[in-house]
DNA sequence: AGTGGGATCTGT
DNA sequence: CAGATCCCACTA
């Protein structure tokens, strides 16, 4: 056995989004398709979205869509947006606090690096769509995180989010800086 | 029951 | 910068 790499545990998500958005970066996003292929993607861009946070689904109430936000970390979830496409996040914070952090870009090894570069089209590349919402991120299930091999720090950018209509000045989106996968704003 | 718009992306 | 295209959340 090589290097194992460490299963990001919900215990470790467990804490407000915006602290755990930077430390996403460098983790890895691993994927089992259903045809069985594993897939793995460095986080290279996230977001945060918490209670008290107009841009955040869970702002106003709970509802079926975002009903998974409210529950424990370590869930994923997922909803259809523009009516094409999907986003993925990851549940965070304690039970009963509503928040989640977006993975907006990924780095796919052996893809080219725009093919997970923005949050509809990595759901794309990992076939993410709704009914994996509420989905357990563990070994067992067919979507779980890793943390990062690395033990240096990374150069992190932090910033304003991308696309909102409310919260826009709130600078809860990291990047790694340079990164040609983040998203071009 | 109807409707406006959204944590996006692509091509013009 | 318009268009694709669906589901949600809000109004009535």
């Amino acid at each position: 056995m090589s290097a194992s790499a460490q299963i990001i545990e919900a215990a470790w998500l467990s804490r407000p989004s915006p602290e755990v958005a930077p430390d996403l970066l460098g983790c890895w996003v691993v994927r089992q398709l259903p045809n069985g292929q594993l897939v793995r993607g460095l986080i290279v861009e996230t977001e945060a979205y918490a209670p008290d946070d107009p841009a955040c689904h869970a702002y106003r109430r709970k509802t079926q869509r975002n009903a998974v936000m409210f529950g424990p970390p370590g869930f994923a979830y997922i909803y259809r947006i523009y009516g094409i496409y999907h986003c993925f996040n990851v549940v965070t914070d304690v039970d009963g606090r509503a928040s989640a952090v977006l993975i907006r870009a990924l780095a796919l090894p052996g893809q080219p690096m725009r093919a997970a570069a923005g949050p509809g089209k990595l759901c794309l590349a990992l076939e993410l769509e709704t009914s994996l919402s509420g989905i357990p991120l563990t070994a067992a299930s067919e979507l779980w995180l890793e943390h990062r091999l690395e033990t240096e720090a990374l150069d992190l950018i932090q910033t304003t989010r991308i696309g909102l209509s409310q919260g826009v000045e709130i600078p809860w989106r990291w990047y790694i800086k340079a990164h040609p996968a983040v998203s071009k704003f």
